[in-house]
DNA sequence: TAAGATAAGAGGGACAT
DNA sequence: ATGTCAGTCTTATCTTA
């Protein structure tokens, strides 16, 4: 799931190394040497499904591949609009009416039923989204996979279908170790936070979904890169989340606030320059928030 | 200006009724 | 099904260094 980048144009913005490292599953790029995050956004790493060369091999031949991610698995068929034979010859007027009768019926086959109806807006709105939080196609493939299961057990029924297609996002980027949090998703996706967490509790539920827990970890890095800490300060915030882990004072606490707060000890221990506000701000959490977490993690650590 | 303290309020889980 | 409780996080305001 990690995977070196070999031709990558780019070098690593802060310390000039190549050693650049894509990480497919949380959608990052980050530098191998010193661990700084370029980018959480990661180019489509795929092969390229069209070709435009004119010889033998031309890949555009296998078509766009198939995919859940689209309302008809990307395998439609389409009716040609052009009303005449394989010849060219104009056809006859009652063979048109036969063949706009077909086209109607082959349209209203394919996405006019409520169900694929409602998965086809789902889909599109989802891959708006893809875009705007840079996530992976593996989030996506798993997402589309989740909505469906959610339109089979009837669970779309009388929710909003965007609060329900961004609770499948936001379940499929836990799933994947993505860190996106609900507050992301909510933003991007324009539905309100508690809609999405009481529609995302209930996929959880009744699809028996299984959700790893958050990493804190994860997020130093995140919140790290924002505001661009040194590596040694996010070693440090690393090692003091680990024993307060093992001091179970993590339990039931926000990985972000706690991820923040972590690096906001270690700032202070290293003498690096940072404010709680800017750490609060990056993690999106409130000052409050890292005061309270400060409190326990310093007794762990004494 | 940054950090700490305090209070009020929201939302949800656990548990009892 | 409904109510209560402890615990968490947020917002707002005031104080302190």
């Amino acid at each position: 799931m990690v995977n070196q980048i070999s031709d990558i144009k780019q070098s690593c913005v802060r310390c000039g190394e190549k050693a650049l490292i894509t990480d497919a599953e949380t959608g990052e790029i980050f530098c191998g040497d010193c661990g700084f995050v370029l980018s959480d956004r990661i180019e489509n790493t795929g092969p390229e499904r069209r070709s435009f060369s004119n010889d033998g091999l031309d890949r555009s031949r296998v078509g766009a591949g198939t995919s859940i991610t689209m309302h008809d698995m990307g395998l439609s068929t389409v009716i040609n609009t052009t009303n005449t034979d394989a010849t060219g010859k104009p056809l006859s007027n009652s063979m048109k009416n036969t063949l706009k009768r077909l086209r109607m019926w082959d349209s209203r086959s394919q996405a006019h039923s409520s169900v694929e109806r409602n998965l086809r807006q789902a889909l599109s709105e989802m891959d708006k989204i893809k875009d705007k939080l840079f996530l992976s196609d593996s989030v996506m493939e798993k997402a589309a996979y989740i909505y469906r299961k959610a339109v089979d057990k009837k669970l779309v029924k009388g929710r909003s279908i965007s609060a329900c297609m961004a609770s499948a996002l936001y379940a499929a980027c836990r799933e994947v170790g993505t860190p996106r949090t609900i507050n992301d998703i909510a933003e991007t996706t324009n539905t309100k936070r508690k809609d999405l967490t009481r529609c995302y509790r209930l996929l959880v539920k009744e699809l028996d979904l299984k959700i790893p827990v958050v990493n804190s970890v994860q997020n130093v890095a995140r919140i790290a890169s924002k505001i661009g800490i040194s590596e040694k300060t996010k070693r440090l915030a690393t090692e003091i989340l680990r024993k307060a882990e093992e001091n179970e004072i993590s339990a039931g606490k926000d990985p972000m606030g706690l991820a923040a707060t972590a690096l906001y000890i270690s700032c202070v221990e290293m003498g690096e320059y940072c404010t709680q506000r800017d750490l609060a701000t990056a993690a999106g959490v409130t000052e409050v928030t890292i005061r309270n977490r400060k409190k326990g993690l310093l007794e762990v650590l004494n």
